[in-house]
RNA sequence: GCCGGCAUAGCCAAGUGGUAAGGCAAUGGAUUGCAAAUCCAUCACCCCCAGUUCGAGUCUGGGUGCCGGCUCCA
């Protein structure tokens, strides 16, 4: 097993090598609960699923954290800064505390309904606020940090290696820099690690102060140290995070804890909608809700973003969407196609599942073209054509019987890789194979008297039952859709 | 101004320098009582201009367009 990622901070392609034999650790960067994500934020955190479940699937122990930033941020580094959570309290006259509630709660319904797995740590920004207070004070002992009043700030030019990961260099920062030089800081590049005001909703009475609150990055650096140690394997955000946000981490927690920090970056490439950046006044930043107003089941979109590439911008248009929904219906027919192979392989692991795709001849190409995709920096796009190679061939007349077990096994593994089919319903009114045998069998015979209207009525009742009928060659075949 | 990325058919999207995966849509045919499904077939000179090379979508330079960062943002 090779896998291979691309790491933001080599900008090449390099072979993953864990840092503890047959374990991964990683942390990504999550929402920031002031208001709703959206598709775009999504994206990323599909992609974090889809890492957790290929690493399971290569029979990794996975330990995955996400945070939620449940403090707002600065606007800016000056002091009339204000953050967005407090904005967003202000503006709906909600306490900050509820807004925090509400969104996460939506956030992780939209979580579930994207089939996402659980991480195992969803830690919450306010619930470490004494683990980011000590890790300032590391780095204040450490002369990495300085006081000004009650604000702490990250002195960049203590940490030379500053820009490694971003390609910024801290001169060029200083020349570009937009905003109002805040004239407590010593160099404009250098970033909070501790506010204090006494106006902000959300503040916390620490050795620094009695009205502070954390700088925005902090709470990554301290929180990760807490659920994954020091040195941990890989940490992934949206591009945007590369900067400042990831730089930041990096000078924090190599500064404070003497060493490499993490191994591999990796970043996934932003959402476009209809060619360009969603916005609000162009009313294209959808919600999960919104695919599902639609029509559309979030597996369709789960499966629109895992047929790119993650390092590739995507273009979300709504005819797109369809497409991939279509393309999903298609490998869900053959899913149904295959129901008796399937009940063979269920419950086992993707590992296992995918071995056995791969040991039988027949099956074998698409699933080692469905493993080499993965595997060189999770190229779904190859694994997903792979899954509709298996599909041409199982569907000619000529395939062999014995490898409809080893078809359907790789589509049982490809369905625990990228999620592809929602749990299955429990359909109420599901009617019993002798039943569905009896209408068919009633269907076929109002054909041959040539009673069409009698035969569509039967058509129609199997239909609604969610049964598929197919008129083929060899006679009146069903499953169930 | 300074960093970084992308540009492939109507749409979405892969692509180690050797003559363009896959999907959706579309079109023709087979099949059907009509459909649906399925099968067969058709459907791209890879943004523009130079250059390197025997050979470039794939490398280099210059344009143009879009995206990200430098400011909260996946």
């Amino acid at each position: 097993m090779v896998l291979r990622f691309y790491n933001t901070l080599s900008r090449q392609k390099e072979v993953f090598t864990p840092l503890q034999e047959g374990e991964v650790r990683m942390y990504h960067c999550g929402p920031t609960v002031y208001k709703r994500p959206h598709i775009g934020n999504y994206r990323a955190f599909l992609f974090a699923d889809l890492l957790r479940r290929w690493f399971e699937a290569n029979e990794l122990k996975v330990t995955q954290v996400m945070n939620l930033t449940d403090v707002g941020h600065l606007t800016d580094d000056a002091d009339a800064g204000e953050d967005k959570l407090q904005q967003e309290a202000e503006r709906t006259k909600v306490d900050p505390w509820a807004i925090v509630d509400q969104v996460s709660q939506a956030f992780f319904a939209d979580l579930n309904a994207l089939g996402v797995v659980p991480a195992h740590h969803y830690p919450r920004a306010t619930d470490h606020i004494p683990e980011m207070v000590a890790m300032i004070e590391i780095l204040l002992e450490k002369g990495h940090a300085y006081r000004v009043g009650d604000n702490i700030y990250f002195d960049v030019h203590s940490f030379p290696e500053y820009g490694k990961l971003s390609g910024n260099r801290v001169e060029d920062l200083e020349a570009g820099a937009r905003l109002e030089i805040n004239q407590e800081k010593r160099h404009p590049a250098d970033f909070a690690l501790w506010k204090s005001d006494p106006h902000h909703l959300m503040k916390w009475n620490t050795a620094f102060g009695e009205d502070g609150f954390p700088g925005w990055h902090i709470e990554c650096s301290a929180m990760a140290r807490k659920y994954l140690g020091d040195h941990f394997d890989l940490h992934t955000g949206g591009e945007d995070n590369v900067f400042p946000h990831h730089e930041c981490e990096i000078a924090q927690s190599e500064s404070a804890l003497n060493g490499s920090f993490v191994s591999l970056w990796m970043h996934t490439r932003f959402l476009q909608v209809d060619g360009g950046k969603m916005s609000k006044s162009l009313g294209n930043v959808y919600s999960i809700d919104d695919l599902i107003e639609r029509g559309f089941h979030p597996f369709d979109f789960r499966f629109l973003v895992q047929r790119g590439h993650y390092r590739t911008s995507l273009n979300f248009t709504w005819e797109a969407l369809k497409g991939a929904a279509e393309a999903r219906k298609s490998l869900q027919d053959l899913w149904s196609r295959l129901a008796n192979e399937m009940s063979k392989v269920s419950g086992l692991s993707a590992a296992a599942a995918l071995a056995q795709a791969e040991a039988a001849a027949e099956v074998a190409p698409f699933a080692k073209e469905f493993r080499e995709g993965l595997n060189d920096d999770l190229n779904t796009s190859k694994a997903v054509a792979a899954l509709f190679g298996l599909r041409t061939a199982v569907l000619r007349a000529d395939f062999p019987e014995p490898n409809r077990t080893a078809a359907a096994a790789l589509l049982y593994a490809a369905d625990l890789i990228l999620g592809l089919f929602p749990a299955e319903e429990d359909s109420a009114d599901g009617l019993s194979d002798a039943e569905i045998e009896a209408l068919v069998l009633a269907r076929t015979a109002a054909k041959a008297a040539k009673d069409f209207a009698a035969a569509d009525d039967l058509r129609n009742q199997l239909t609604t039952a969610g049964i598929v009928v197919e008129d083929t060659p060899q006679g009146a075949k069903w499953h169930r859709g």
